[in-house]
RNA sequence: GGGCUCAUAGCUCAGUUGGCUAGAGCGCGUCGCUGAUAACGACGAGGUCCGAGGUUCGAGUCCUCGUGGGCCCA
């Protein structure tokens, strides 16, 4: 960790300061008025910190506030933010889609677009309950309604306005610019009235109907469990499973054997299903006769699961076996599951008054799902107890028996079992059928049961009233999809395919913190009616309006309200006490929250939005599901003009975070670690549709790989024109004055402009990040690196300024171009760089233009050389290592044989920088290989042997005998050469040989494809002395380093030394080392006064001892 | 069972409309450089681009069929 930037951080509050005096109404203010130096710059920062200060200078001089009005009545980009769920602290995982929202509008802000910047809160739904329900300890709805459904609806309030202020806070933390004091909430009257008048919408339509389902359901909780709460809550039990026997009406002896491991599903028992194709077999067992699944009757049988005491879990018996316990038996028959569809049987308690409505409808029936692997291949149906048996019972119109009560105990219609719970009856059922005889054998049966991720209870299948939306206008629905585009593609796909095959919408729970449905329904005949929004309610209410009228459209307030019905006159109608699938709050968003029952006007600028961005998984059938169909059912098309989906956030590992797998990431941890810039680099720079992996490692990589780099070459420049007291208003350049690097970088920086007005525009900021990456790593390594001496003379000779006016432009256009990814970063350089130095700049980076790119300034051609020049430096630093001496080391020559006309040219352009990277004295191009090179052949034998076989030998002498470029260069191209073998017409390939090249003893050399570079290895005593005169100098550098001495400080150096050879070599470098040190004098021996000194082997035994002074 | 999606170096990932001698970073090894850089650079080792067919002058890329993971639906 790094220490704060104290510097960095004052200097920002020194801006907040110079920022609050400003006086915008005058702000012609004339640059060299105007004008401070720059500010020091810290290489080592404390980014979160620096973070923080940014965010108070954003507060004390109202930068979001001003960029509004900027823009206000630009041309408009409206987003439309999808609520995030206010019930817990954010976590990393938010930060994904909260920074692509960011990123987007900022863009947008920066090319001058008017913006609606509200962010909302998903409020509703069984989440928030669940959470309060723990604060109070409660487990069961009975104790919600002891409590006071007010007061727990109260509480259920007050905790989504507390984390939505949480939320609030951190998203400011994570950069986000919005209308904070505007954010819509979905609890809001507005909204819930919204939903109340599409809802009257669907019913105009006569759309909306009571009908039933079945569904998981929790009998201690008294509600139903949905599809995912389920996934959570199985766990590994044992139950009592039974072979039942289903006698045939019509074949008297004859019985169907049935499986179950639910046995108080038998008491609602329609059907019996089995597959039309399978193979069956009729067992003859004393008098009696057995249908089962031949497969399922020979095969063995495996418990599912193991108990937790392994020794524990019964083996199971196959059914085989179990006739074989009962006597003798014989297979008497094989026949086709369809031989048996149609039978009629009678059912296991056709005798109970709940189940007779199913006495007459008992049959057997074809279904596909009847498997061979498990049960008896005849499969009990009870189509008011299962989700699978109520749609196939729904199919084929078969009665639906719901013996259960909301506590999960028998209704009194069930005899025996009335007033009993479901998991208490398993005995009485076994014994109940074995006296009537119709039990065929019991078990212990260990599998995964379904269980309330709550209470623990396991789940039942129950038959419940509940409110739906009918789907059959889907193809509405599906063309206003096809309006928006889908990022990625697919999605439009995945979404018809999920509008293609959904059920009817299902928009009620029996629950109490939500939309209040606003269905009236009477109870005397039966009509119900859905009141579209409060007015009407108003209007129609005959009693407990005063009672209503002060309090939001929740229950229990509004469950206060009567009506008369519209049928028959009654004058108690009162509302349905379910309230609502949250995904409705979420979706009439595009309407609530954009004024379309208040203010048309306005609601028709913003809508349909331009873009929508959330996590994939789940939503196509939430939330993109929910509001096209909302959308459609108001006005006819999608509520969003582009909709792009990312992926999830995972461990380092790639794993999932979870709260109970202890992996996830606090967001205020990671933004106080790591800060918040880093991490939405790493999220903006990630695939979108692939899931990203957050841990420390990743963000490391980050800093290291583009925002320190980034840091330093800004903190380089800074410091270095701070000295020179750099005025970018004054100190300007000529395009002609201009050198080829400084054209070149100017040429890539507005080729980078085009990508990221087309990244940033197709939301596909990703590909940016990768092209920025790039740019900065060459304008850090190449650009600035080659470019450093230009900084350092005196005065402002025309090429310095060059060198700073194109580096300051550079930097500053950059810094706007990833200013919407990195904001923070990006104000701490801007506010240095630009607003600094005054004149009409904006207060904020933010507040500036994207930058357009001019074609004029790219120059394919130069950029071409500049590549062809970096990877011949880099073949030469090869030859250099080939060399064995090390780079300090001048040498004479470098000779390049260019592979193509951009190399060629580019030794010529830039000659200077080859002599200067690889310190040679001079750069000679030969296009003549001859006498640069040998080339050896010699033979692989692994792979020449089984070609030539017996000819092996000889093969090897040809080949050893082969010599010439020629070769090399065919083998290079990929052909196959003919080796002259007598006996043999095999022919070898680049594999089949060790080619190496040889340079002669006075040359290193490197080649690439057809490009050679070799360098003169021979040491002259000239070249020596230089060679130690720049280690010299490298030693006083460090030492004037490591004893703090400024820069441009002047010193006085002292070099004491009893080498003859460190002598001459002092001697005759005198001016390069004195140059080179800044040593204004130098002296054999010590300087008085040091304020460093060290002793340092230049060469073997050769010693010389440094000290140095500070002049002045 | 159906739909979508992914599979490239030990790890994390790029690879645009088919033109590739398949790249980067991390990690590893060696060397070098350093008055912008608590850094950096060069070099090296490391790949049957999941498999099998096909289209094509040419396939990591397009098509078909498999295998394996993820998500969704049933």
């Amino acid at each position: 960790m790094g220490h704060p930037s104290a510097r960095m951080v004052s200097a920002l509050i020194a801006a907040v300061h110079v920022e609050a005096q400003r006086d915008y109404s005058r702000s012609s203010c004339v640059a060299t008025e105007c004008f401070m130096a720059f500010e020091k710059v810290d290489p080592k920062v404390d980014f979160p910190a620096q973070e923080r200060a940014v965010l108070a200078f954003w507060e004390k001089t109202q930068a979001f506030e001003k960029l509004r009005t900027i823009n206000r009545g630009k041309p408009k980009w409206s987003f439309l933010d999808g609520p995030i769920t206010a019930n817990n602290p954010m976590g990393v995982h938010h930060a994904w889609g909260r920074t692509y929202k960011d990123i987007y509008q900022r863009y947008h802000a920066a090319l001058g677009r008017e913006l609606r910047y509200q962010n909302g809160f998903d409020c509703q739904g069984l989440w928030v309950e669940v959470e309060v329900e723990k604060e109070h300890g409660f487990t069961c709805k009975k104790d919600i309604e002891a409590y006071g459904i007010g007061k727990f609806v109260e509480e259920c309030k007050a905790r989504a306005c507390k984390f939505a202020a949480m939320q609030s806070e951190q998203s400011k933390r994570l950069g986000q610019w919005m209308d904070w004091d505007n954010s819509y909430y979905t609890m809001s009257d507005e909204n819930n009235y919204g939903i109340w008048a599409f809802l009257k919408k669907c019913h105009e339509k006569e759309l909306v109907y009571k009908g039933v389902d079945v569904m998981p359901w929790c009998p201690r909780c008294g509600t139903g469990i949905s599809q995912m709460e389920m996934n959570e809550g199985y766990r590994e039990v044992a139950h009592t499973s039974v072979f039942v026997t289903f006698p045939l009406l019509d074949r008297p002896g004859h019985s169907l054997l049935v499986w179950t491991t639910t046995p108080w599903t038998l008491s609602s028992n329609v059907a019996a299903a089995v597959k039309p194709d399978m193979t069956y077999v009729k067992v003859k067992q004393g008098e009696r006769f057995y249908y089962v699944g031949k497969v399922n009757f020979e095969s063995s049988r495996t418990q599912p699961v193991q108990a937790p005491d392994k020794s524990n879990t019964p083996s199971l018996m196959s059914i085989q076996a179990m006739f074989k316990n009962n006597g003798a038996f014989e297979v008497i028959e094989e026949l086709r599951g369809e031989a048996l569809v149609g039978l009629t049987y009678g059912g296991p308690f056709d005798d109970l008054p709940g189940a007779k409505e199913a006495k007459v409808a008992h049959r057997v029936i074809a279904w596909d799902a009847v498997t061979e692997s498990e049960g008896t291949g005849i499969v009990h149906i009870a189509p008011g107890c299962g989700a699978e048996d109520y749609r196939l019972g729904k199919e084929l119109g078969l009665p639906r028996i719901a013996p259960l009560l909301e506590d999960g105990r028998f209704r009194a219609e069930f005899g025996f079992l009335s007033g009993k719970r479901f998991d208490e009856v398993a005995d009485d059922i076994v014994v109940d059928l074995k006296k009537r005889g119709l039990l065929f054998a019991k078990e212990q049966y260990w599998h995964r049961y379904p269980h309330c991720w709550r209470c623990k209870d396991e789940l039942v299948y129950r038959l419940v009233d509940e409110w739906f939306i009918n789907m059959n206008w889907r193809d509405e629905i599906m063309e206003s999809a096809k309006g928006a585009r889908w990022i990625p593609e697919w999605g439009l796909e995945r979404e018809l395919d999920w509008l293609k095959n959904m059920g009817d919408w299902m928009i009620s729970k029996k629950r109490y913190w939500g939309l209040a449905l606003p269905i009236w329904e009477c109870h005397q005949c039966g009509h119900f009616e859905i009141i579209g929004g409060r007015e009407e309610l108003k209007a129609r209410a005959v009693t407990g309006w005063e009672k209503f009228d002060s309090h939001s459209p929740h229950r229990p307030w509004v469950d206060a309200v009567t009506i008369r019905c519209a049928h028959c006159g009654d004058n108690g109608v009162s509302r349905v006490k379910e309230v609502g699938n949250p995904w409705l709050d979420a979706s009439i968003v595009p309407f609530s929250t954009m004024g379309y029952f208040s203010d048309r006007k306005y609601w028709e600028q913003w809508f349909p939005a331009e873009f929508v961005v959330e996590a994939l998984p789940g939503q196509f059938r939430n939330w993109f599901y929910a509001l096209l169909t909302v959308s459609t059912m108001m006005v006819g098309r999608s509520p969003f003009k582009v909709l792009k989906g990312h992926g999830l956030v995972m461990d380092d590992e790639g794993k999932p975070m979870h709260k109970s797998s202890g992996n996830a990431i606090e967001f205020n941890e990671a933004a106080d670690r790591i800060g918040v810039d880093v991490m939405r680099w790493l999220y903006a720079a990630t695939s979108p549709e692939r899931n990203v992996l957050f841990g420390p490692h990743h963000c490391d990589e980050v800093r290291r790989e583009v925002i320190l780099p980034w840091w330093n070459v800004y903190s380089f420049f800074c410091n270095l024109a701070r000295v020179d007291d750099f005025q970018p208003h004054v100190h300007t350049a000529s395009d002609k004055e201009r050198s080829l690097l400084d054209r070149w970088i100017l040429s890539d920086l507005h080729k980078l402009i085009g990508v990221a007005n087309e990244s940033y525009s197709r939301f596909d900021v990703g590909r940016f990040c990768a092209e920025a990456a790039r740019f900065i790593d060459v304008l850090s390594t190449w650009y600035v690196r080659r470019s450093r001496r230009r900084f350092y003379g005196d005065g402002w000779p025309a090429d310095k300024r060059a060198a700073y006016s194109t580096l300051y432009e550079v930097l500053t256009t950059f810094n706007r171009l990833i200013a919407p990814i990195v904001p923070f970063v990006a104000e701490t350089v801007y506010q240095n760089l630009v607003a600094k130095q005054g004149g009409d700049a904006p207060a904020s980076v933010h507040h500036v233009p994207f930058p357009q790119a001019d074609a004029k300034l790219i120059d394919e051609t130069l950029s071409a050389h500049v590549a062809a020049s970096i990877r011949l430096v880099s073949l030469a630093r090869s030859a250099r290592k080939e060399s064995n001496l090390k780079i300090r080391q001048p040498l004479a020559e470098l000779v390049v044989v260019p592979g193509s006309d951009a190399e060629r040219n580019a030794v010529g352009l830039f000659e200077d920088h080859f002599v200067e990277e690889l310190n040679v004295k001079k750069v000679t191009i030969r296009d003549d290989r001859d006498g640069l090179y040998t080339v050896t052949v010699s033979p692989n034998m692994k792979t020449l042997g089984p070609k030539f076989g017996r000819y092996l030998a000889a093969a090897k002498k040809v080949v050893e005998g082969l010599k010439g470029r020629d070769l090399e260069a065919r083998l290079a191209r990929g052909e196959s050469v003919n080796l002259p073998v007598e006996g043999t017409d095999a022919t070898v390939a680049k594999e089949d040989l060790t080619i190496s090249k040889s340079y002669g003893e006075h040359w290193a050399g490197a080649a690439d494809g057809a490009t050679v570079v070799l360098i003169d290895k021979r040491v002259t005593p000239t070249l020596k002395n230089e060679g130690i005169a720049r280690d010299i100098v490298r030693n006083v550098q460090n030492l004037r380093k490591d004893a703090g001495l400024d820069i441009a400080d002047r010193i006085k150096l002292g070099l004491s030394t009893e080498s003859e050879i460190l002598k001459t070599a002092i001697d005759e470098c005198k001016l390069y080392i004195g140059n080179e040190t800044l040593s204004t004098e130098m002296v054999t021996g010590s300087v008085g006064g040091a304020v460093g000194e060290i002793t340092v082997e230049i060469e073997p035994k050769q010693s010389v001892t440094i000290t140095i002074a500070k002049m002045r």
